[in-house]
DNA sequence: CAGGGGGTGT
DNA sequence: ACACCCC
């Protein structure tokens, strides 16, 4: 019953056979050349650890552990140096290294925040991105590569970054997509840095797994791509077969009883009895994984399908206490849930109890409908929803615990599931295509539109950018981003190999530039530059601009074009740095250009009706973006450009940089004061449930982009 | 295994 | 409801 792949008996053969296959340009294997893949795994270095440092710069320098109750759950390169690792406990880490500065990282509000920026990026330049825990995503950029492959001519290409067990390679017939994707790659690493300010790696290759693998062949910072020839090798470096994602502890110990140890072990294990262990259809996933095979599709990154909230703690005994930490997690959970918009239709409850043996083991759960009052009272933030939802738990936990006997709990779980898009039903077709401002009635959907999907798509206006622009507050506090360190320079960078061709950091080599140029696709070359650079606000890096998808820039410079109003925001450009000049690495906005540093970003904006992208989402991630450059505004330059007006934080949307809006003129201030009260309903938005999706995963169907149109906020007075 | 999440498959 | 997977 699962869609996936079948007649994949000879996939095995003929995959092993590929990977033994010299490179000869026979015709099969040009036929699968052709049906290969492009996969792109990102991989955030130390996230939690980023994600600290940013909001406290100072922490750079020092050795910094994240901590979890009593586990560093991640730590900064500074504290690895001194023998810190991951999961270590807190006493052995501080054993070995005093100085050692700790975090405590047990709210994940600020890095799930900023996890999904990272994932809303990706999405905004390509769709297919699925999401790895909070620090990693996959990417299929198959059709990416395609088309600008379409477009340049090999001799122009080359790679970005290292080759796995090579120096350097030719671009040829063979590789050339792989190349392209490390170009993309790369691109995208960049942008990561320069809109949020994070390093990661990155890996490329055919499939997923392989493409997650090599991205942490060369650790912080760095990119690898994975030639397919160099599979074998790169299988057999692996230390045990627990190294091969998929393969977890269960299953490493079923194949330890089977003997098997090593990747070797499995790729060479028959078949038939790895099957009569774990089915047919688990036996051949796991020796495919070893032998580096992986077909398993990129499945677009929606919401997330269920929100939980847990702690931990030695011990809870009595039904009190149960009652007050259930209700604790239950208040910031229901806030969680308010704040997505969706409504919960199921709410589990879990517990932990102790036990001397089998603690990882004992995770017991009891799970109930929602009624539907109680679920309404829950997305609309009425706080009647705890104590309702509180009596549910209560009656779960019932079902579990017999309060007359002891009992011991070491953990407690709320989770609410079956998430839907609020029904609302007025809302229409009709509605969408006519309330919207011209400029966000593009479709969400990458295939083809469907009217039933167009509507869903429609109608669902839940986003996950919503989620985070609610939140954005904790943004909005984080600390002063100190450019000169968290924005190296290109020299300064640790990987040599990877100069980025379009690095707004430093003045880009013709040579670099040019290859860009051939790479890009469909640049708008029928639109003259001067006119389409005239169009970008004088504030407005280009540099910074061009490595926003380009149907973002069409929006953007639609919206800049509308109202002059970019100019209430940016009248003052010449506000420039007094910084260090050599400091231009940094991203800015109000830093002039000269007319030249624009012709780059030409490059990229290209005809965004030949993409049909989905605008909703990439908006809210424009969204997100634009809010990080205000941010940034703020940060850099708040020194010297006192506030002209002081509004209360609350009455402004927590997507609203409250520096950018101080900036505004106090009568610009006034209306959209009054706008955001008249639109505070609207903001909240209802929605349809979304069924019927596009793409390979089903279940969800992304709808984003409630809000895009607040972008436009940060340039129109309206 | 920890910790605080998240996912899919049965 | 759990098993297993991922970070």
């Amino acid at each position: 019953m699962d869609t996936d792949e079948d007649g994949d008996n000879n996939d095995w053969d003929r995959s092993l056979e590929s990977d033994m296959l010299e490179t000869e340009g026979s015709m099969t294997n040009r036929v699968t050349s052709i049906s290969q893949k492009v996969i792109l795994h990102f991989d955030l270095d130390c996230f939690y650890a980023q994600v600290e440092m940013i909001r406290n710069p100072a922490l750079r320098t020092k050795p910094l552990g994240i901590q979890q109750k009593y586990i560093i759950v991640t730590c900064n390169y500074v504290a690895r140096e001194q023998g810190v690792t991951k999961l270590m406990s807190v006493t052995d880490a501080v054993e070995k290294c005093p100085q050692l500065v700790l975090v405590k990282g047990e709210d994940l509000t600020n890095y799930r925040e900023i996890s999904y920026k990272v994932t809303d990026l990706l999405m905004s330049y390509c769709p297919l991105v699925e999401r790895l825990g909070f620090d990693e995503n996959y990417m299929d950029v198959t059709e990416m590569v395609e088309r600008r492959l379409k477009e340049t001519r090999i001799s122009d290409l080359s790679f970005s970054g290292h080759i796995y067990k090579h120096e350097c390679v030719a671009v040829d017939e063979e590789n050339a997509r792989l190349a392209v994707g490390s170009v993309i790659a790369a691109e995208m690493r960049q942008a990561i840095f320069s809109m949020l300010g994070l390093t990661g790696c990155a890996g490329i290759a055919s499939n997923k797994l392989l493409a997650k693998l090599v991205s942490g062949t060369f650790k912080p910072n760095q990119q690898t791509t994975l030639l397919p020839y160099s599979t074998a090798e790169l299988m057999s470096s692996l230390t045990g077969l627990i190294r091969v994602p998929g393969i977890g502890y269960k299953t490493r110990e079923k194949l330890k009883a089977l003997g098997l140890v090593s990747v070797r072990d499995l790729q060479l294990f028959p078949l038939p009895d790895l099957v009569k262990e774990f089915g047919e259809v688990n036996a051949k996933r796991i020796q495919n994984l070893a032998c580096g095979i992986d077909e398993s599709p990129v499945t677009s990154a929606g919401p997330p399908q269920s929100l939980s909230d847990e702690d931990s703690f030695k011990k809870i005994s009595t039904l009190e206490e149960v009652v007050k930490k259930t209700e604790e997690l239950l208040t910031s959970l229901t806030e969680r849930m308010h704040k997505d918009g969706r409504q919960p239709h199921t709410f589990r409850l879990t517990i932990r109890r102790y036990t001397v043996t089998n603690r990882w083991f004992s995770r017991e759960s009891r799970q109930c409908p929602i009624p539907n009052h109680t679920g309404i009272k829950i997305t609309c933030g009425n706080s009647e929803a705890v104590p309702q939802l509180l009596s549910l738990s209560v009656k779960l936990f019932h079902k579990m615990v017999d309060t007359r006997e002891p009992f011991h709990l070491t953990l407690l779980n709320v989770c609410f599931s079956n998430l839907q898009a609020k029904s609302s039903s007025k809302s229409s077709i009709a509605s969408f295509f006519t309330h919207k401002s011209p400029t966000t009635t593009q479709l969400t959907s990458q295939r083809q539109v469907e009217p039933d999907l167009c509507e869903s798509v429609a109608n669902s206006q839940f986003t996950q950018a919503d989620v985070f622009h609610k939140e954005d507050k904790t943004w909005n506090s984080i600390k002063p981003i100190e450019h000169t360190s968290i924005f190296p320079t290109q020299e300064s960078q640790t990987q040599p190999t990877s100069i980025n061709p379009i690095s707004p950091m430093q003045p880009v080599s013709e040579h670099s530039r040019v290859t860009n140029m051939n790479i890009r696709e469909s640049c708008m070359s029928n639109v003259p530059e001067e006119t389409l650079c005239s169009k970008l606000p004088p504030g407005v890096d280009p540099e910074v601009f061009k490595l926003l998808p380009e149907h973002i820039q069409m929006e953007l410079i639609t919206s800049f074009q509308k109202k002059d109003s970019a100019e209430l925001i940016y009248g003052s450009a010449d506000t420039s740095f007094e910084d260090d000049p050599a400091d231009h690495s940094t991203l800015t906005f109000n830093q002039p250009r000269t007319p030249e540093r624009c012709e780059p970003a030409l490059n990229y904006c290209r005809n965004s009706a030949s993409h049909n992208h989905e605008l909703d989402k990439t908006l809210s991630s424009a969204q997100s973006t634009m809010e990080l450059h205000s941010g940034l505004i703020k940060d850099t330059e708040s020194h010297d450009i006192p506030a002209t007006t002081q509004t209360p934080q609350s009455d402004i949307p927590p997507n609203v940089d409250p520096y950018v809006f101080s900036q505004l003129p106090a009568d610009v201030q006034r209306e959209l004061l009054t706008e955001w009260k008249q639109q505070k309903p609207v903001l909240k938005i209802p929605s349809k449930h979304s069924h019927k999706t596009s793409n390979t995963k089903d279940k969800k169907n992304a709808a984003k982009g409630s809000q895009c149109n607040n972008i436009l906020k940060y340039f129109k007075p309206n």
